[in-house]
DNA sequence: AAAAATAAGTGGTATGACCTCTTACCAGAT
DNA sequence: ATCTGGTAAGAGGTCATACCACTTATTTTT
């Protein structure tokens, strides 16, 4: 859980952290009815409009469903929530299914081989102002993490199509939580480095290899993971 | 607008309405600090609770950033903004900018042949199943429009991985607006009948051309939608 | 000059009342 | 009996105001 020693939670975020739990772990199954708001509040041991700015929020990402003078019921969330839960879920790992870190990196190897395309066809000279900063062997962990992140946000950027960093923003903080176990390991830092090379070299070149090149580094981050996150339920 | 004749918008909806059509006209620039709560809610002509549930979810969408003590921040949402923000944006059709319905077809057709490829994969009953129910030449708009979302929302959830749904989700709203007026037209609706009919064919035989079935519809409803939408800004 | 206290402004929370919508129940009309 | 309309209860929606907590800049103290 890694919350002791740290401050006690403000009431909007505590009640965030009694509603998420409770619905993962099955206290309020989909389909039923939360409790009412005014005796909601008081169990938890807040206020009502503390409490309904949490659930508006919860509601707003699929969590729960409101509607004037019905109760309010809770969602079936992955079918009914939007990809802003993972921001939300981050928080509460200990809930998530075994191998989701893996789904999340399949959905991004998907999607980052054609806004790496993109980018390199649209921008090329900013990819390449980018990937000329890229770290070297002997930089720490946190900017391994720091530049991965920023090269992809560049790509989503320079793609020319802004729905890409949409996507990308909702994925942070899970790919916060996944790049500061996966680049601990040296072995992913050094892939990533001559991914870094191999896409710099590429976009220089002005062939066609950049979607590919991308493609195959989002496989070979997937098999690092399945080694390094071993038995991890993530 | 589309706005005549609907029941006034409630407070904290009429809230949304001022701060998201502010931020999108300009009005308050990104960047710049939003005016203090109290000031706020009463230019709006509402109280401050109800302003803080709208803000509190507009920030959790990625249009300002809360934080306690310091001002309210407007983002560049483009840049800060998460997927939720487009069941908001959706609402407010006339900001958007030229063609970005088209940027929304081209992440589809990015995501929904490997979706669609899993799906075919892990549960190909299910997904003839549904297919076996698609609609008929003399089918209503409306059938058109509800069975082409639910086709997607069962590759998704048969994709076996949760995340593709939750970024479908966000789609929705977006979805809907756009479907409505792509299949008022018919060329549309006999293109996707026949995508109806390859994609249930290739399953049924097993090969592995689903994924390339999927690629050319999408890229076809994207040509599509250039020749319907004409130069209609969105 | 540096450090600590202070004050002002901003967001965060608490109370308790009232408004509006939904639902179920019931009385009256058909 | 069935339909219609009213009524009451319970749910979410909003209001009003006061106070708490954090940030920042200023002032005071050391």
């Amino acid at each position: 859980m890694e919350l002791r020693f740290q401050p006690p939670l403000r009431p909007t975020q505590y009640a965030e952290h009694i509603l998420v739990t409770s619905i993962l772990s099955g206290t309020y199954p989909a389909g039923t009815a939360l409790p009412g708001e005014r005796t909601l509040a008081s169990e938890i041991g807040i206020t009502r409009p503390t409490l309904r700015e949490t659930l508006q929020r919860l509601a707003n990402e699929g969590w729960v469903q409101i509607q004037h003078g019905k109760p309010t019921v809770v969602n079936d969330f992955w079918l009914k929530g939007g990809l802003s839960m993972l921001g939300t879920l981050a928080k509460y790992a200990d809930f998530l299914p075994n191998g989701f870190i893996s789904r999340l990196l399949e959905v991004r190897a998907t999607l980052l081989p054609t806004v790496a395309g993109l980018a390199a066809n649209n921008r090329p000279q900013r990819m390449l102002a980018v990937l000329n900063r890229r770290p070297q062997t002997t930089d720490s962990v946190e900017t391994y993490i720091a530049y991965d992140w920023e090269l992809q946000m560049c790509m989503a950027r320079e793609s020319g199509n802004p729905i890409y960093a949409l996507i990308l923003n909702d994925f942070a903080s899970m790919f916060q939580k996944m790049a500061a176990r996966y680049f601990t390991a040296q072995k992913p830092r050094e892939a990533s480095l001559n991914y870094y090379r191999d896409l710099a070299q590429a976009i220089a070149r002005k062939d066609h290899s950049v979607e590919k090149i991308v493609k195959k580094a989002m496989e070979q981050s997937i098999e690092i993971w399945h080694e390094i996150k071993g038995s991890v339920n993530i």
